[in-house]
DNA sequence: CATGAATGAGTCTTCATTCAT
DNA sequence: AATGAATGAAGACTCATTCAT
C-alpha cells in the first residue's frame, strides 16, 4: 500500500513527477521482465530516482507493483457508432491494440504466474482492465438484445467470453495478430445468438 | 538441451529414475513457483537428488526447464463418440481438467511471462500441449464440416480459437470453473457456423 | 558536541522541551538497543520530532549520544546516617537500584562495546556516573578511616572497587539481584580493612 | 546452530581449516567491532573464504556468532602451588591476562549490550568463560576453608564475586591494569573471611 | 526553526554454477 | 555417476545524512 501521509503539508512536498515516473517504469519493467526478474535498481534507473526514493513511497517491491497495477487504466472512450457489430469490433480492436502496446500478454502472464504467490496482482489486473472492458462489451450486447439482434435468453457473460476468448486462444496458438480476428469473433457470436425467428 | 554423452557407455550409467524424478519435480515446481522463483535446490530436494546431479544432466536452469516442458504430453485419449457436439465438449472438458490438474494457468503464465526472456518455453508449451489439442478440435470440426453440420467456407482455425477461448477469457475474468462453459462454447460455435440452408 | 549557534538569538528560538525529549529518548533507546541498532528514526518518533530536528541540534549520531550520556546525572542525595556501615550499604543499594531502573547493564555494555570505536561514550559514562558514585564511597571510607574503623594505610580506591565489584561480578555470573550483596560486600571490606589492634 | 550433516561422508568434505578460521575471525571481529558493526564481509575476508561459505555452515549472522562464542574455551590449566593465596592470585592474574589478550571487555560489553536482543550471547559467555573461572576460584576457596584459613560459614559464591569484582570495577573506573589488583583482592577477601579465632 | 523528501553507502542473504572427493 | 563444498554475482531493504520547502 502507498503510505498515506496524515500530517499537514509541512516540509518539502513529495514530487508528483517522481511518483508517476516510478509507477510507469515499474509497469513497463513488470511487463518486460516479470515480477521476480524486475529489480528495484532497474526501476530506479529507468525512473531517474534513487532506490530509497522508491522505498520511501512503497515499503516493499510487492507494494510498488501492486500500486503500479492499480494505476492501470483502460484508456477507453466508449464507442459511439450506432451499429452493434461496429461497436463490438471497435471494442475488441482497441483491446488488442492496448494489449500489444503495453506488452500485455507478458504482463498477464506475470500476474498468472504470480497468482500462487501474490494473488493481488491478478486481482488488480482483473479489476482495472479485464472487468471494465467486459462491461463495455456487455453493455453493447445488452443494447443488441434490446434491439432484437440477440436472443432474449442469451447468457451475456458467456457471450463476452466468447468475444474476448479468441484473442487469448490465438496468442497461445502462436497465431496472434490475425487482422480479422475481431470481425470473426463478433460475427460468430452474433450469428450464434441470433433470435430464432430472425 | 540435454547434454549428449560423447563417451560410450563406460562407467556407471545414468539413472533413468532420477532423470524422470527431476523432470517431474521441475515441472511441478515450475507451475507452482514460476521460472525465477523456482530454485534448483527445491528441484533437487523434491527429486531426492543433489543439485550437481541436475547439472550433470542439464547445463543450465533454462535447459532443465526446457526439457521438463518438452516432456509434457497431452494425455489425450481421442474421443470415441460419433456425435460431433459430444466429441467437442469432451475435448474441451478434458482440456479444462488437465489444466486444473497441473496448475496449468500458472504454468501458462510463466511461459507468457518468460517469453521476452526465454521464448523457448512458450514455444514448447505450444508445440506439446496447445497445438495437439487444437488438432483434435480441428479434426472434429472437419468431420462436422464433411457431415454438413458446419459451413463449407468456415475458418476452422478461428473456430478452434472460439472453442478454446472462453476458457481463457473466463479465467481472466475470475469466472473460471463454470460447469457449462464447454457446452456453451460448443453450442455457440455450432450455431454460428451452421450452414445457411440447414 | 552540541552545535554552537553563531548567529545571535534571531528567529524562533530552539525549543528546550524538544531538546530534552530528544535526549531522554536517545538515552532510553541507547540502553534498550545499543549504539548501532538504535536508529535516529526511533529517537525522532519517540521524542515526537522529525529526524531533521535532531540533526539541527547535533551533527551526527555520535554527537547526539555523547550529549545524551553527558546529560546523565547521578540522582544521589548523599546519605545522612552517622553509621559507616549503613552509609556504605545505602550507597551501594542506590547504585544497584539506579542501574536496574535505567537498564544500566545494557548501557554499560554498549559503552564498553563501543570503546574501540567511540571511546567518548565510556569516558562520559565514567565521568558522569561511575566516578561520582565512587567519590561518595571514598568519602564514606575516609570518614571510617578517620574514625579508626579502617586501617590508616588502606588503599581506599581498591576498597571502593571491592565494594562495587561484586555487583558486576554477580551480574556476569547470572546471579545479579541477590538481596544481600551490598551488606556482604560492605561487611567483607570492613572486616578485611579493620585495624589490627581493633 | 551449526548445520549437522546426517548423511554419510559422500562428496567433498567440509574444510576444518575454514571452520576454524571463520570462527576465529568472527570472535576477533566481534570483540573489535561489536555485534552489529561486525559484517560478514569482514569475517569472510579475514578468514579467507567467501561469504557464501559462511552461510553454508551457519544460516544467519546470529548463528555464526553464537557458534563463535560457544567455541570459547578458558585455556586454564588449574594452578598447582600448595599455597592458597598464590593459587588465587594466579587464577585472577590469568583471568586478567586472558581478558586483555582477547579484548575481553569489549566482548563482554557486546554481550551485555546485546542481551535485550540476543540473550544467547551473554548466556554462552557465562557458561563458557565466567562460570568455569568461578569454579576454579571456588575450589580454591573450599580448600582454604578445609584448611581452616576461611570461616566455615563463609558464602563462597559471594567471596568469588569479591575476588573477581574489583577487576570489573577498576575497568569501569578507568583504573584497569593496576599491577597489584589481584593481590589486593585476595588479601582483602582472605582477611575478611579469616576465622575469628585465628 | 521545523519538516519531510531524497539519497548513497552498506548489509544480510539467496542462488546458479563450478570444484573436489 | 553422484555428492557436497565453495563461490561470485546480485537484490531487497536500512539508515545516517543532506536538500528543498
Amino acid at each position: 500500500m502507498r503510505d498515506t501521509k496524515t500530517t499537514k503539508g509541512a516540509g518539502r512536498p513529495r514530487s508528483a513527477e517522481k511518483d508517476e515516473a516510478i509507477l510507469r517504469a515499474a509497469l513497463e519493467l513488470l511487463a518486460a521482465q516479470g515480477y521476480v526478474r524486475m529489480t528495484l535498481d532497474q526501476v530506479a534507473t529507468a525512473a531517474g530516482v534513487s532506490k530509497s526514493t522508491i522505498h520511501l513511497r512503497w515499503k516493499t517491491k510487492a507494494d510498488l507493483l501492486t500500486a503500479a497495477l492499480a494505476g492501470l487504466r483502460m484508456a477507453d472512450a466508449p464507442p459511439a457508432s450506432g451499429d452493434i457489430r461496429t461497436d463490438l469490433v471497435d471494442i475488441l480492436r482497441d483491446f488488442a491494440t492496448t494489449v500489444e502496446r503495453v506488452n500485455g500478454m507478458a504482463l498477464i502472464g506475470t500476474c498468472l504466474a504470480e497468482e500462487p504467490h501474490t494473488p493481488e496482482l491478478l486481482a488488480l489486473l482483473r479489476e482495472r482492465t479485464v472487468l471494465p472492458r467486459r462491461a463495455l462489451l456487455r453493455d453493447a450486447l445488452e443494447q443488441a438484445r434490446e434491439a432484437g439482434q440477440v436472443r432474449a435468453d442469451a447468457d451475456l457473460e458467456a457471450a463476452t467470453s466468447a468475444l474476448l476468448g479468441p484473442f487469448y486462444a490465438d496468442y497461445m496458438a502462436g497465431r496472434g495478430g490475425q487482422p480479422e480476428w475481431a470481425e470473426q469473433a463478433v460475427d460468430l457470436v452474433l450469428a450464434g445468438l441470433r433470435p430464432l425467428n430472425a
